[in-house]
DNA sequence: ATTTAATGAGACGCTATTGTATCATAAAGT
DNA sequence: ACTTTATGATACAATAGCGTCTCATTAAAT
């Protein structure tokens, strides 16, 4: 019934368009063709405009995360260790971030890109509260701008990352110790 | 000798191609100079091609982010409040941030705006380089670190801003407080 | 008042990209 | 083996944006 085909090509078209636009966002359709090893009729068969192929691959990240974070965000937050491990599980994906932030002009007016993001922003948002209560996190800060610091850090980190300015072992480090404990100085050793 | 009309022009398309921009990065020259008030043609003499336009932008933006900032990094990094001092001031600089990392990849191949770029993060490394010798730091971290931790905290400020999600003034509150501290929960306290 | 030159309006050619349509080929399904 | 259909190659029309040029107008400089 399904040929097997189809499911090549899309993978084909989504891998290679997410890592050409990543590189280009002005990169046009035929490289995008060209890299994917793809006709580029067959690029318009699978995804019709531009706007559809940018949603797709939209999509396709935010599953990625959730898939990713959907356990652990299940269970409530108690201990610090957790957010560890959330970040060592979201930090291979900074790419994905990236992407998503980078075309965000384009893709937030697709419904289903925007029900999804909402959907894991307030997933996010609910499991931060739950450990502001129980004294992991800061109460005193809001869990929207827990939410943007955790997800601008992660963009930095792979920022930092693809320029070779650290190692993906030391942003990881890095990252985890200006999160958890700012940049001050150890003052409250004192 | 100089006709006022040139930099009235001048000024008129800098500010616009800025909003416009900022708010649709795919904008068109003739989108750019009709809200400038100005002609197409008068923007074709002023900058010669877009990527001329768009380094022009940049290049201002550096500027402004330098004068707002050259004298407080001038004087040695001694306590708490001078990070303080300094978010302030680049707090309503935001949106210029924003829109250099959002048109890095279209400005990055020019050699002033690289070059303004570069001598910035210097000055600004040095500077926590020293603060770090003196204690107010955490030499934990890596000074490229922390910069770019405050450079993605104040992108993140100014987002949660734009959406009115967050204050003014409690987007400088929060960000303070997660940047000096992080966003652990006062185990110090104990 | 006269000269200078910046501007606005518009026409023009050019290129790149988009999206559609066609048709022979070859791979997959039965 | 036979049928179905996804694909590649190609041609095509349509659009949009870019960059150049011209010329009358009008503001500024002297």
């Amino acid at each position: 019934m399904t040929d097997r085909r189809i499911k090549r090509s899309n993978r084909a078209l989504l891998d290679a368009s997410f890592q050409v636009l990543l590189h280009n966002p002005h990169a046009s359709l035929s490289e995008i063709a060209n890299q994917a090893g793809v006709g580029r009729a067959t690029l318009y068969r699978h995804f019709p405009t531009r706007e559809n192929l940018l949603a797709a691959i939209a999509i396709e990240s935010l599953e990625i995360v959730e898939q990713a974070t959907a356990k652990r965000l299940r269970c409530e937050l108690r201990e610090t260790s957790a957010i560890e491990q959330l970040v060592s599980a979201l930090l291979p994906l900074a790419d994905r971030f990236h992407f998503l932030q980078m075309m965000w002009t384009d893709i937030e007016l697709d419904a289903e890109v925007c029900a999804l993001y909402e959907q894991q922003m307030a997933a996010l948002e609910r499991w931060i509260t739950a450990g502001q209560r129980n004294g992991v996190l800061s109460e005193q800060l809001q869990p929207q701008w827990i939410v943007a610091m955790l997800d601008s850090m992660l963009y930095s980190a792979s920022w930092l990352i693809s320029t070779h300015a650290l190692s993906p072992k030391e942003a990881e480090q890095q990252l985890l110790i200006g999160l958890l404990n700012g940049i001050s100085g150890h003052k409250p050793t004192g």
